[in-house]
DNA sequence: ATGACGATCCCAGATCGA
């Protein structure tokens, strides 16, 4: 059976309920992952998406600040929420479901952005990100264990050359400086995990899923970078079928900064 | 590289995003 899982940083999901309603309409995900809620969980819109036929919602919120909830067709038989460097942030909510292949594990994540200066002893924000990231390759250490696992969302970080408008003015750039694609690489290697969005779409094609608010046309100027991205363990990653970047969202009204991603997978 | 933007808090401007 075909299965799609979504991800998309919403940036306010309340702000942006109509274009998240216009999404479900239009593509009907399976799950669809959706980072920056910015609310907490007794804010979610909640109503709206049910009449969809999106009645199993797990949320992981905070007051004004990160948060991410996964929203699905297919009732759960689990969820989880994980805290990450001894914080309260909201950065984690996980749901099980069952499917034809067996159950899967979706992961949402919304990773650290990193601040502006990319020197953790000069910047908590920074150095708050490479924790993270270290935390994130031992918790998918863990999980390398041929489970159907998928781990998506916002990881802040675009790790290949070919993820940027420009890899060289980039280099000293937070989400493309060497110690954060290196510190993505790794915890990619570590956990096996497949970048399942390049399996369908590989280098040396640009791929981008965010530009900046403050283009005056970001279109015409497209200096975007690939910060959002759906992982799999390789059995999943073997059962892929396709993925799509929903560029055209960026001129939806009253935009996210990020588009929707979604991956196709036989299950 | 920065930021011409845009969000949160609840009404004013500080703070965050990347």
């Amino acid at each position: 059976m075909p299965f799609s899982i979504a991800t998309w940083n919403i940036n306010s999901v309340r702000l942006r309920e109509p274009i998240v309603t216009r999404l479900l309409k239009a593509e009907k995900p399976d799950i669809l992952c959706l980072q920056e809620i910015k609310c907490r969980e007794d804010q979610f819109p909640l109503k709206g998406f049910a009449k969809l036929g999106y009645t199993h919602v797990a949320i992981h919120g905070q007051t004004g600040y990160h948060g991410v909830a996964t929203l699905s067709r297919h009732p759960f038989a689990a969820t989880e929420r994980q805290g990450f460097c001894g914080k309260d942030d909201a950065r984690h909510v996980a749901v099980t479901v069952d499917t034809k292949a067996g159950p899967l594990t979706i992961d949402n994540f919304y990773i650290p952005s990193g601040g502006d200066i990319p020197d953790p002893s000069e910047n908590d924000k920074f150095a708050h990100k490479l924790s993270f990231l270290e935390e994130f390759t031992a918790w998918g250490a863990e999980r390398a264990n041929g489970a159907g696992r998928v781990a998506v969302g916002d990881f802040n970080i675009a790790p290949h050359p070919d993820d940027v408008w420009s890899h060289k003015q980039l280099l000293k750039v937070v989400s493309h400086t060497p110690v954060e694609t290196d510190a993505l690489n790794r915890a990619q290697e570590v956990g096996s995990w497949r970048d399942v969005v390049r399996d369908h779409l590989p280098v040396p094609e640009k791929v981008f899923t965010w530009w900046s608010y403050r283009a005056r046309d970001w279109s015409a100027s497209n200096r975007g970078r690939r910060l959002d991205h759906i992982w799999s363990d390789p059995a999943t990653a073997g059962r892929s079928t396709g993925v799509r970047v929903l560029r055209d969202a960026r001129d939806w009204p009253k935009p996210s900064d990020h588009v929707p991603v979604i991956a196709t997978f036989d299950l």
